[in-house]
DNA sequence: TAGATTGTTAATCGATTAACAATC
DNA sequence: TAGATTGTTAATCGATTAACAATC
């Protein structure tokens, strides 16, 4: 329920691999604070919420703390995720190294014309008329959406049906999960990247003028 | 500061102007709340903070929503953005369409080996030297970091350097703006696909379980 | 021991919401 | 007028932080 808390979750986690990788043995709430932006006091409440004991002087045991963020986010398995729309974003997604460290494994992109996609990658493409039997075959739970803004919905619904429960868009389309009683079954991160753009400038445009004071004074 | 008002703010101001193209000539903070997901106090409060009124049976005009929106986040001036790095990412960014409706105009792409691009687009790409002298001839605010993990802080420093004060970054490093005093001259938005996806399957995985139930009890 | 750090409680802060008087 | 909707205040809610006792 609380994003800004399972993020925090994901950012522990990278950390306390890289930490482990640099031949710590420990590290207090104060370093992870630091690391990641917050306080040490919310390192501890977080740390505490998770059942993870530290000691009173020596702060945490990376070792520990390794294992148990492997146990709760789903450890080292590897994450199979597919890719629906092979166009620019989605091939460069499907050619994208950088997942391999976290786990996560693009196994197969699809297309309405697979046969027309440019793919320099080894990940198979194929047709849309594969999606639902792949995602099944393969138990497949998370996707990427990265067709046109005006085919979004539809994919959604074949995924959301074929068993898919968390969704990154790319669309330009504030997806949200109709059909069924989805708002349970489906989880849909958006990604708006032209929304980001916006909001940059118009945090800029304000930043000088600063906006708490224009916008509440009468 | 606060961000998610501001994101209300760019999708009220999306929204107000597909009604004002459906014809619409008044909207109720109802029908406002309904379409971007929030209640409609929140609406009102919003509006109130942005000193738009209405009239108490009659809701709120969309001609003085569209106007006042306009201004407020910057109306339809054409904002240029420059992207660096065009490998995959970077070039699709290039070749999307979608930006122009919100008056987003990608106008030049910048990387190591121009030559080598593949680029399909009418954006023109230039070498990594030319990046400095086009942002401060062309007074380019925002741009688009695309470049790898490795060369992303090399290249926020050179960007910040020349007055870009707005940056969306691909890369997969919390990029921090270090140099100077930033903290208050670049707004930085990470954009993290990888963080984006464990986030999806770890979400998925506390689903069933419910994380509050599991998590909270001694 | 003295000093440092955890774990937890209570205080703070800020955002959202409920509620309702004002009024069209 | 009666009904509906705004605008605003006060209440609520939840997350973060400060503070400090426990203790290594």
């Amino acid at each position: 329920m609380n994003k800004d808390f399972i993020l925090r979750l994901t950012k522990y986690k990278r950390l306390i691999h890289k930490l482990k990788a640099l031949g710590f043995e420990k590290v207090f709430s104060n370093n992870l604070g630091d690391a990641i932006g917050v306080t040490p006091a919310l390192v501890r409440k977080d740390f505490s919420i998770l059942h993870l004991s530290g000691n009173k002087r020596g702060g945490y045991n990376i070792d520990m703390l390794v294992e148990e963020f492997d146990r709760i986010l789903g450890g080292s398995e590897q994450q199979n995720v597919i890719v629906v729309g092979c166009g620019r974003i989605g091939t460069a997604l499907m050619e994208y190294t950088g997942f391999s460290t976290d786990d996560l494994n693009i196994v197969a992109g699809f297309d309405q014309f697979p046969e027309k996609v440019n793919n320099p990658t080894k990940v198979p493409v194929y047709g849309m008329d594969k999606l639902q039997d792949f995602i099944r075959e393969n138990n497949i739970k998370v996707g990427v959406i990265a067709v046109p803004d005006a085919e979004a919905s539809r994919v959604l619904d074949m995924m959301v049906e074929a068993g898919i429960r968390g969704v990154l868009n790319f669309a330009p389309v504030e997806l949200k999960c109709s059909k069924y009683q989805c708002e349970t079954s489906c989880e849909i991160q958006n990604v708006n990247i032209a929304l980001e753009l916006e909001h940059l400038f118009y945090q800029i445009s304000t930043q000088d003028i600063n906006i708490d004071r224009d916008v509440t004074n009468e």
